[in-house]
DNA sequence: ATTAGCACTCGTGCGATGAGATTGCCAAAA
DNA sequence: TTTTGGCAATCTCATCGCACGAGTGCTAAT
């Protein structure tokens, strides 16, 4: 649909509704727009626009002597056509560094836990962060180090620095130099390959070898829990007490279906990557979204990237939201991570 | 308080006004009492009773005209005297089973995950696991293994097969034998000791060796996260919806307090820690518990065992919860549990 | 010791009422 | 032609009052 079109008044009327609405949660109506904005416009002008805008289907009336309220598309309009990003305050620049930054030497596991918390915190809605999509890394190397009877703990290692590890179970005793062996098997044939093709073409690839058959066993039933990286990222997810106090949540049932869809985690995580794959912000609101528990929420998402692997960190909250500022702090925050885990390498 | 010397009466009115309260979640009145638990006596009669009750403390009347509800001493002596446990339905049984043992190899951390979900499910609470305390292992082994330029990992290994993974970062290139010695003079020095005594006596014991003193340094910097249990050990949080559908929590603001209670994590965690000691179950009610925010609630907790290291699970909910299910279910889960994990090893 | 009867106390749900907000439209003004 | 003032109409929401029902405590009878 064309609004390119819209005239200018249509455009700040449009403007003016949604930034009130975002912050009162309340119907506006046409006396508040003309008052509080100084359009130098008489509330009944005011009226007459409001009803293109929504012919339009950009705004609409919850009920006959209410105020009006934007629609999906009307957001839509607002986020592509009249957003402007507002800057962040150097407290909370400070803030997002220091929550990233902190604790050197905590892993990225501790770095997203604290990534999604100050996203939550500082936007005071849903912040998410979701472990880089380590399918996507290089393979460095593999190393199988024995640590029980029965168990042997493997290690594979990405070129980004990143490191990943699993418990293995073996029926039996396993032999060390069966174990050396084939570590420099896979080391050899698997070099240079992004774990993902690993994924989809181990079993031909340890076709011939000298290894133990046992072990070859123990690597193809594996296949998954190895190489799918699915199974082992993570989503964090913090600040469902903002999404609580929200008004659009008084509704329980509503509550409660959201509720279940964090905690479930895989569904959103599978959707957010899905929407993350290129470079910078992405919004999607309400209606837009495939996942019914969401449909009344928007998603602001981003990528960062560490080494070649990315991941995905964003916002979730009401439709209703204040967009001009998610899209700076997500955007800031996505950059300071992705500056904070290159100079770890 | 020497609640023993109740009657026969006392005890039976008591233990039918906490089953059907636990039930409706409605204060209940003497005629209900007198009808629907069939005690060949009137109402009137069990009114006496319940004003005996009330003096000493274990129910109470929320206004004038309303039935008594139990108080949380009235639960303690129900949970001391009166709880019969509830056998589980072998269908019960068979989902623990499963969820808990389904995907094998799959690492304790997601069996553990599958059990608070399991234990939210069917009890309908919010249920929580913890990860074993490691700093409890006795020491089997320490790897050192280069990945990447200036990334060494660290894999520490317990006795009963818990092995844990750090990356460490060190300043400049390390040499391979620099660290072949290091890990060798760990093995010997360290062989042995619980990782707790480890965590407190490290820096003696590293005093005099050959290692390259980077290398000390960086153990000795990286102290706490490598032996500090309470920094690795997760807590795992399921079914969250069950606990906003209480009409104990229509309440948004106790709500959003214990939310952010469940997000904090290592609060909670502390606690059930310290709870958990021993063997068998523990139940704390309502104001028997230290932390605020759940006041209002109490907790079935029990301990498992992997090898000779513990870890908790058990389940919070609204005091009004049914305890004698609910201990059944955390005892039997905690057993599977303890199953599941020895014989993987 | 138990019970029936009764007056009394409260919370809850329901309907009516009225204030307030906002619209749409029309005719007058710019 | 565009803007505005005026006005009737519509609909929500908070409040009030009221009657109902549930439950108690006490007393007198069994």
């Amino acid at each position: 649909m064309a609004f390119e079109n819209l005239s200018e008044r249509e455009r700040e009327i449009l403007q003016n509704l949604i930034d009130h609405y975002i912050l009162t949660a309340d119907p506006v109506g046409s006396r508040v727009i003309a008052n509080k904005y100084a359009m130098g416009l008489s509330p009944a002008t005011i009226r007459n626009t409001m009803q293109d805008l929504e012919e339009m289907g950009l705004i609409s009336q919850p009920h006959t002597s209410a105020g009006r309220v934007p629609t999906d598309t009307g957001y839509r309009v607002f986020v592509d056509m009249l957003l402007k990003p507002a800057p962040l305050s150097s407290a909370e620049k400070i803030k997002i560094q220091q929550m990233i930054s902190s604790p050197a030497n905590r892993g990225i596991d501790t770095i997203l836990g604290q990534t999604s918390k100050v996203l939550g915190e500082i936007t005071n809605q849903l912040g998410i962060s979701i472990s880089p999509r380590f399918e996507e890394g290089v393979l460095s190397g593999i190393d199988l180090i024995p640590v029980a009877e029965g168990k042997i703990l493997l290690v594979v290692t990405a070129k980004s620095g990143l490191a990943r590890t699993i418990l293995l179970e073996v029926e039996s005793k396993i032999d060390r130099v069966d174990l050396k062996l084939m570590e420099s098997v896979l080391n050899e044939r698997l070099a240079g390959l992004t774990l993902g093709q690993i994924k989809n073409t181990l079993s031909d690839r340890l076709n011939d070898t000298a290894c133990s058959p046992k072990l070859i066993k123990m690597f193809i039933d594996s296949e998954a829990e190895i190489w799918d990286g699915k199974l082992s990222e993570k989503l964090h997810v913090t600040g469902t007490d903002n999404l609580i106090i929200q008004p659009e949540f008084a509704d329980r049932e509503r509550l409660t279906d959201i509720i279940k869809l964090l905690e479930e985690k895989n569904v959103l995580q599978s959707f957010m990557e899905s929407k993350s794959t290129g470079e910078g912000i992405i919004i999607t609101i309400g209606s837009e979204n495939p996942i019914n528990e969401i449909r009344e929420c928007s998603l602001v998402t981003s990528s960062y990237k560490i080494g070649k692997i990315s991941g995905t960190i964003g916002v979730i909250g009401p439709t209703r939201m204040p967009y001009s500022k998610l899209v700076s702090i997500v955007q800031y925050t996505a950059r300071s991570l992705t500056d904070a885990l290159s100079d770890k390498k």
